[in-house]
DNA sequence: ATGCAGACTTACGTTTACGTCAACGTAACG
DNA sequence: CGTTACGTTGACGTAAACGTAAGTCTGCAT
């Protein structure tokens, strides 16, 4: 299960449960962080009375999470597409539905790639360009 | 000037200026949006009057800001790499300041193609599991 | 001349994604 | 047994990126 949230680095991990602390620092979040994707159906860390504890799940929905923030999606989106990775075989309306999403996710996903790539071609050019007028503007300072 | 800003398509613009109206249409975005972005010195376009009209620069702009948008910048992010796609000649330090900014963009662009593709072939990995999932509970709902 | 569609300014409202106290619980340490 | 460190729950605050409503102006068609 979860085969697709595994990492490699993932054996290191020999606790299976972590603290709300040690979870700031592997991922470089604040608590407040944390307990918010708590509050909005992102996380869903286990208790041990009051406390907090992370699970390897977690972990994996986090990377994804930080992972989805970092290409511009709203948590409600990252949300839906969690449900993918993470599926209910219990409930098989909602795995349709999240493979449907996942199909457009898919193609969006490769639009944005050939986006992306248009855009550093792009701004390669227009560095060679600003080298070239740097180049220049030394020349002419220097006469 | 403003190479790296003109696309294919601008044949077709006979018009030199646009209205507000115009630039809403054409790129799918209210007018209080452009007018945010001008107050954000995003755009500048220029005045009949009191009424705003768009250049083509003004469109290059804001093409490049809805692309940054899809990527996940910030407005101030955008607002600072424009300078680099549209240099002011005259100000030497602001082009160096571009310049040095462009090519930490550029290596934080190409680490997120990486990302991308990775991201891609998990999606396409999840999504044929779940095909299977699906298939499977298709199969066994028919027995 | 007038009315009305659009554009303009000003200003307050909204959503997202957290930040920042305040007040309290609890567990370990000396 | 006190205090120090870490964790918890509210609750209010904030920055970014606009939305929305109110009131004004303006060009032009009737």
């Amino acid at each position: 299960m979860y085969a697709a949230l595994d990492e490699k680095e993932d054996f290191l991990m020999t606790e299976t449960y972590m603290t709300i602390r040690e979870m700031c620092d592997a991922y470089d979040v604040t608590p407040r962080t944390l307990r918010f994707y708590e509050a909005k159906e992102l996380l869903f860390p286990e208790r041990r009375g009051t406390k907090r504890l992370f699970t390897r799940r977690d972990r994996a929905r986090l990377k994804l999470i930080l992972r989805g923030k970092r290409f511009g999606f709203s948590l409600e989106d990252i949300r839906q597409l969690l449900d993918l990775y993470d599926p209910d075989q219990q409930n098989l309306p909602q795995m349709q539905r999240a493979f449907e999403l996942g199909k457009e996710r898919l193609v969006d996903l490769e639009a944005r790639r050939a986006e992306l790539e248009a855009i550093i071609t792009d701004l390669k050019a227009n560095l060679d360009w600003g080298a070239k007028l740097l180049a220049d503007a030394q020349k002419t300072a220097a006469e």
